[in-house]
DNA sequence: TTTCTTATGCTAAAATATTCGCACCGGAAG
DNA sequence: CTTCCGGTGCGAATATTTTAGCATAAGAAA
């Protein structure tokens, strides 16, 4: 059903695993450069390694330093950390979810236009084309 | 901006978090209940009792026992946790987001219509009234 | 070549989180 | 009244997380 590997992360694999599904990809300077409170870039080193060793995370050479991304495409997990609050806090209803999603937010009319086509498109097919990622 | 303190929370505490804002409230058993792995009872008040020094819990009286409830109301974390998931999976894209939420689930036709008016009225209303909350 | 800078590898201390046990309390049952 | 049951309060052991330090490697600069 869903990701229990989300659920086991401690605080600070957390935080780093959110900043690396934002950027894409971070070194360990990047990493360092978001995390709040930052602590050493020792620390982060290890963190990594150990996000690393628990399969979250691989890194390659890009120069002389590492570079780490996600073993998990980033829309899945995505998917899944959003189904994750839907049911939490949205009583499993996506309606509610998305009523606050654009009440809240500041969002254009170019913006909502295509949410409209969205759904139309929803409608018919059901699964349509998925959109980008 | 948004809610540091989330991000604050060990593993535990996010769990048993998560269980009381799914089911509004929880006495100790039914935190025991829900969380995977469930550990002994006694640690379970233990963890309930730090949440609740934290601020984050209050406890009254039902019958002969606790129970407890998030002091931060529930929409108010939902939405906020909402924003953060935007944030990090979806290119802070609130269409992105949507477009992931309607051509994921199975959506019925009738909540898709009810998703279209609430589209419309957020084009008129630009932020109208606040739903609910 | 020597030195400086910027990386990583590894190890271990320190801080936190997690767990449980034991003592105590009140009400219901005997 | 005494005992049993289901609850809480508190203290402390244990496990995990978080942190940092020291040694080493490679390229750039002197």
């Amino acid at each position: 059903m869903e990701d229990y590997r989300i659920v086991r992360l401690s605080r600070r694999e957390r935080q780093i695993m959110n900043i690396i599904y934002e950027r894409g990809s971070a070194s360990v300077a990047d990493v360092l450069a978001d995390l709040p409170d930052a602590p050493s870039y020792s620390t982060v080193r290890a963190l990594l390694r150990i996000l690393e060793e628990k399969g979250h995370l691989s890194h390659e050479k890009d120069g002389p330093r590492y570079v780490y991304r996600s073993t998990q495409p980033r829309h899945h997990v995505g998917r899944s950390a959003l189904n994750q609050i839907v049911q939490t806090f949205f009583d499993k209803s996506v309606e509610k979810t998305v009523a606050t999603l654009v009440s809240d937010s500041d969002i254009s009319d170019d913006e909502l236009d295509r949410l409209s086509q969205l759904i139309e498109q929803a409608k018919k097919g059901g699964k349509p084309h998925d959109t980008d990622h």
